[in-house]
RNA sequence: GGGCUCGUGGUCUAGUUGGUUAUGACACCGCCUUCACACGGCGGAGGUCAUGCGUUCGAAUCGCAUCGAGCCCA
């Protein structure tokens, strides 16, 4: 063996030999069902850290679950469809996706997302992970398509898809309607303008009240203006009217709790649309719409001379031209917080206009949430405010290209929605007819649909995909649903978790999964959240490269507990590898004197064990079996950090420093107990070493496996070679080798090993220089019982050979009685004399 | 403005059903090239657990308030 544990080598060998069919489901197996509701991630090319962090965490469960024996199934699928494509498509084919057809422009996404796909998929295998490939799906593929199709079958049959005209979140740059959970906000810079609104029904001379708005260029669509009741300032004006200036217009004014009177002037402009307050307010008073944004962003004809303009010019214009007619009082710089397009970050307009929507039934969202188990358990709290926020149904049509059209055609001659059957689907309407006539009047001419699903369709699909949901019976297929887990970024709970548990109970009347864990996001170095822009990203790529996949995953479990955030640290990392070296010159050391082992008992005898081993041997073994114990119950509460840091604690501190150097001496053959010695402390040593590269394999599977390669094959045949450590059983505990008595001798010859070590280096005396004599003076509760201290009473031998000098036990003792010519020493309550 | 999370040695972090000298890593100081390992070993120093008040025999842990950070939302 090589002194130097080499990552790069040994990963490779193993990714070369693996055969991916053993992380595959069986859908017929015996075992329990163990489903993953893996996050399909979008084909953006780049599987980045964050990514890599939550598979980190899949890996880990399903790497245990798999050993304790469940049918796991480990999918993988990729949620194709999105703006982020069409865009990248534009832009390396440097094309307008209106200069080519549709058909032709979904071919080059296709293409794009292919490649990205696969790229993706490589970093996936580097890292270890243990997916069942046989499992994969594409959501751009025929297959899924059709899937989602027929979910909005369903759901349109059940009523609970619509078509409307209705105000939505708008992007004028992507040119289409969004969701809410599309929407991002940031903190930008505006002007507050206090504006002067003219009163109609005044005999005097002109009198005005003072409107306080970030949003001038409205001024057209302004439908009505809002003050608190309460506010005495503007009493006299509630319920009278008062004239737009420049539109001329007269709008009434509201009073309504909401307005806040210490923001600006404490009178509001209500426009359609400015916010969504404005939509609120609009639905209240039963308002008018006067739409003086299009779709596009520009002034349309409401906006009477400034119809053309962009709002930004026509913000501009209209200051000018207030000013000019002294309407304008002054301008506040202030920050506000703007509605942005999540995906291109241009600030939204809210446009009215008509769209497809699925009704969202908050209570049954929120009643399925807390069905589901959450780790930890705060996010289903972020879930239910997010949901209570929302104030309109989900709208699911954008005026987009790569996305799965929606099923559907408008007759030409009386405009009646005719829905595709399920024989048609997979459809693009918009290149296909219905097989049938129209219902209502007979037309056989047909308009397809021209907007397409947003990608949280199919998205939110992937639970009931994953365990092969009939949609069409509205029953499951064999595999049990709701599936067993969601592991996924509290960044998407407001999307994907929300939309999936929405659409489950939707089509399934069932929650998706009974558990859902939640993972933080990577920060950089610098404690931000990565971003380009802050330059603090870290790719695991470059981590593996240089380090390894089993390091960059022990990072991953490592730095923090499940849930927060983890902040990335190249320190850790060097830990990390540090741990690999450190275990990798362990595994050195245990075959120099595993090479030809020879199992001491047949099979697991216990008794046999707690017989024939030497005490500190039975102290590793009960201490090992704790931590098999700890590791497990860690595991079964997702605290990867707990689990890690145990073994990592046990392997290095209790295993290599204290153990070890304990018992060298004995493995070597060195010490008086001679070959029954040696045989106990062999037996221990290969216990230890297979335990660990089980407890390790969820971890560092690379590592694990060539750990358990050695140590399983030790002393074997060529032929008789065992499998993969991945297909082994999760180590069981031998609750009898848990042994309180052997843990307190072992505790206390470790303790006297330490306090000698102790005593020498504060005198400057070099570790392995014998003593002259060191007098352990046994402490006994009962100074009546006489102890057989020869055999029973305390095991010397071992601390006679890690400190290098004689020891002698002395019979109980009162402390007063104590006569030592040397030192004395009280460890933990027993007396130690040392004689120089 | 509301909700959620958090504030532990220089840095990062564990620990919150309240219970003996608060966990670990990195950095730091001293000693040691011992035949698994110097990416190492041995030993050591370093914390009023954000602040204040309260509950309690006892608080990092529970309650309230204040300050600060992050996220989500208005």
């Amino acid at each position: 063996m090589e002194k130097k544990h080499k990552p790069e080598i040994i990963e490779r060998k193993w990714m070369e030999t693996w055969n991916d069919s053993i992380y595959y489901f069986e859908a017929s197996s015996e075992k329990l069902p163990y489903v993953i509701d893996t996050p399909p991630p979008y084909p953006t090319g780049d599987f980045h850290i964050g990514n890599a962090l939550n598979w980190c965490y899949i890996d880990f469960i399903a790497r245990y679950k798999r050993m304790r024996g469940y049918d796991v199934m480990f999918p993988q699928g990729w949620d194709c469809h999105g703006l982020p494509t069409e865009v990248k498509v534009e832009e390396i084919h440097d094309i307008s996706r209106h200069q080519i057809s549709k058909q032709d422009f979904r071919v080059l996404c296709r293409q794009l997302t292919s490649e990205n796909i696969e790229q993706m998929k490589r970093m996936l295998r580097r890292l270890g992970m243990s997916i069942d490939w046989s499992k994969e799906y594409v959501t751009m593929d025929d297959r899924y398509k059709r899937y989602t199709q027929l979910s909005f079958l369903k759901m349109y049959h059940d009523g609970l898809i619509y078509q409307v005209e209705h105000p939505v979140n708008w992007c004028p740059r992507c040119e289409t309607a969004i969701a809410f959970a599309e929407v991002e906000y940031e903190d930008r810079g505006a002007y507050l303008n206090y504006i002067l609104f003219r009163k109609v029904d005044t005999e005097k001379e002109a009198e005005y009240v003072e409107v306080a708005t970030t949003r001038p260029e409205l001024l057209a669509s302004c439908v009505a203006v809002a003050v608190h009741p309460d506010d005495d300032r503007y009493k006299t004006v509630v319920g009278k009217e008062l004239k737009v200036p420049i539109f001329e217009h007269l709008v009434k004014v509201y009073g309504d709790e909401s307005v806040d009177p210490e923001f600006g002037t404490g009178v509001v402009m209500i426009c359609t649309f400015g916010d969504r307050q404005d939509v609120r307010w609009w639905k209240l008073h039963n308002l008018p719409l006067r739409a003086s944004i299009d779709e596009r962003g520009r002034m349309t004809e409401a906006a009477g001379g400034y119809e053309g303009l962009s709002v930004e010019d026509c913000k501009q214009k209209i200051i000018e031209d207030l000013n000019a007619k002294k309407l304008l009082k002054r301008r506040e710089r202030i920050k506000q917080n703007v509605g942005i397009c999540w995906r291109c970050k241009t600030p939204i307009e809210i446009v009215s206009t008509r769209q497809w929507f699925v009704r969202v039934n908050k209570e049954e969202v929120i009643n399925a949430a807390r069905e589901i188990k959450w780790y930890p358990e705060h996010f289903r709290i972020q879930l239910e405010n997010w949901v209570e926020s929302m104030d309109w149904d989900w709208c699911i049509s954008r005026q987009r290209i790569f996305s799965v059209p929606i099923p559907l055609w408008y007759c030409r001659r009386c405009g009646a929605v005719k829905v595709a059957s399920k024989g048609e689907i997979p459809v693009d309407p918009v290149r296909t007819s219905p097989n049938t006539p129209c219902v209502n009047c007979g037309g056989t001419e047909f308009e397809g649909e021209k907007d397409v699903l947003d990608t949280w369709m199919d998205s939110s699909l992937t639970a009931l995909w994953a365990a092969d949901w009939d949609l069409n019976a509205g029953e499951g297929s064999g595999i049990e649903f709701p599936v067993e887990l969601r592991p996924q970024g509290h960044d998407i709970i407001r999307t994907w978790a929300f939309y999936s548990i929405l659409r489950s109970i939707a089509l399934t009347k069932k929650i998706p999964w009974r558990t859902i864990l939640i993972n933080g996001m990577v920060l950089g170095e610098d404690g931000y959240k990565m971003s380009k822009s802050r330059n603090n990203t870290i790719s695991p790529d470059y981590v593996i490269q240089k380090h390894g996949a089993d390091v960059f995953r022990q990072w991953a479990a490592i730095g923090g507990a499940v849930g927060s955030d983890v902040q990335f640290q190249w320190k850790d990392i060097v830990a990390a590898s540090k741990f690999m070296q450190k275990l990798w010159s362990v595994l050195r050391f245990s075959m120099i004197h595993l090479s030809d082992y020879k199992p001491l008992f047949k099979k697991e005898s216990v008794t046999k064990e707690k017989k024939n081993l030497r005490v500190v041997d039975k102290w590793l073994l009960s201490k090992l079996n704790k931590l098999i114990l700890s590791v497990t119950d860690s595991m079964e509460n997702f605290k990867f950090d707990e689990a890690m840091k145990s073994v990592r604690a046990f392997a290095w501190n209790v295993f290599a420093d204290d153990y070890i150097e304990l018992v060298k001496s004995r493995l070597y053959g060195r010490s008086r107990s001679g070959d029954e010695g040696k045989e106990s402390a062999t037996y221990a040593l290969h216990e230890a070493m297979k335990t660990l590269s089980l407890l390790l394999a969820p971890f560092i599977p690379f590592y694990a496996e060539e750990m358990h390669s050695y140590i399983s094959n030790a002393g074997k045949e060529e032929g008789e070679k065992g499998k993969s450590v991945h297909e082994e059983k999760w180590p069981e505990v031998k609750r009898d080798i848990i042994d309180t008595e052997a843990e307190k001798e072992g505790d206390s010859i470790a303790a006297i090993v330490h306090a000698i070590r102790r005593y020498k280096s504060e005198r400057g005396i070099t570790l392995n220089a014998p003593l002259g004599k060191i007098e352990i003076y046994r402490a006994t509760v009962d100074v009546d019982v006489e102890v057989d201290v020869d055999t029973k009473g305390f095991d010397t031998e071992d601390i006679e050979n890690a400190t290098a000098t004689k020891v002698e036990l002395c019979k109980s003792i009162l402390e007063g009685e104590i006569k030592s010519e040397g030192d004395v020493l009280d460890i933990d309550g027993t007396k130690v004399g040392i004689i120089r």
